[in-house]
DNA sequence: GCCTAATCTTGACTGATTCCAGAATAGCGA
DNA sequence: TCGCTATTCTGGAATCAGTCAAGATTAGGC
C-alpha cells in the first residue's frame, strides 16, 4: 500500500498504517499507544509526520467530530459518514446511500465549487440511550 | 433575551451575544477582541464562560469544522448546515432543505437514537475558486 | 555497497482551552 | 431601598494536542 501511494517503507509507517487498520476512529495517542506495542521507540512526532502522509495519500482519513480530537480511520474511498455519540463520544460508521461524493447537492452553494458533503449523526448510542432512562 | 433562557444579566454576557450576532461564524478570539471593543477589561475567561452557557442554553451555536477552532453563531433553531472553504477557511450558510432536524436518515442507525444530522459541505469559495484556476 | 534525500529522534514551543481562588455583582426577599 | 447569597468575573497558572527545528538515521536508487 506504501509502495502504491509512493511513500518510503519505513518500520514506524507500517506500523502506523496496521494500528489506524486495527483500530477504527482511534485518535492519535491510541494511535501512538498501539504502535509503542510493536516499536516501543517511536517518537510521537514520528506518528505525527506519518498520520499527515497518509491522509496526504488518501490511505487513511482523518476524522475530527466538534469537541473531540483528531481520529483516523483507514476506511476510505467509498464516502461513508458517522454517528457520534453526544454521551460517551462512541462514532460508528453509517453507509452512504449514494456512496459517491458529494452525496449531497446544496439548495444554495453561494457560489462555492462543492467537491464533498461530510454528514456526521448525533444522538446517543445503545448504552448510553439504556443508561439515560 | 438572556432572562428569556433564566441567565443573569451581565455586561460581558450582553456584549458577548452582542458580538456573536454581528460576527456570525467568528472564532473565540475574535468575539474576545469584538467585546473588548465595548467593554476592555472583560477576561477571556468570562468570554469562554459567557460562550458555554450561551452554547447551553441554545441561544447561540457552536461549530467547528474539522481543522478548526471552535466557531460560534447566533442563527439557530433552522436546523441550517454549512460550506467551508478548503483554502482560506471561509463559512457559508446553507439552508437545509428539509428546515427539521434532523433533516437526514441514517440508512443503518447502529442501534442509536439520533437527533441531528450535522451536514458540512467542503469545497473553494469564490475567491480562492478563481485563484486556483 | 554508497550516496543523498527523505524520514526519524529529541526536546522545546505554541495556541486554544480549562482549572482555580479570591473579588465583584445580579437579583432575590425584607 | 438595603443587605444577603449564589452566581459570575478577574487574573494567573496549568493542561493538552499539535507543531517547529536541528541533528542523527536510513530507504532505495545507482
Amino acid at each position: 500500500m506504501l509502495r502504491g501511494a509512493a511513500l518510503r517503507v519505513t518500520r514506524p509507517r507500517v506500523a502506523v498504517l496496521s494500528a489506524v487498520h486495527t483500530h477504527p476512529h482511534a485518535d492519535t495517542d491510541s494511535i501512538i499507544g498501539a504502535v509503542r506495542r510493536d516499536l516501543p521507540e517511536v517518537s510521537h512526532q514520528a506518528v505525527y509526520n506519518t498520520l499527515h502522509a497518509l491522509t496526504a495519500a488518501r490511505l487513511v482519513r482523518r476524522i475530527q467530530p466538534s469537541g473531540s480530537v483528531a481520529r483516523y480511520e483507514a476506511r476510505v474511498g467509498d464516502n461513508h459518514h458517522h454517528i457520534v455519540c453526544r454521551s460517551c463520544g462512541l462514532i460508528a460508521d453509517v453507509d452512504c446511500a449514494v456512496g459517491e461524493a458529494p452525496c449531497l447537492e446544496a439548495s444554495d452553494d453561494s457560489g462555492f465549487s462543492i467537491d464533498e458533503a461530510e454528514v456526521v449523526f448525533w444522538g446517543l448510542c445503545p448504552a448510553c440511550s439504556r443508561n439515560s432512562l
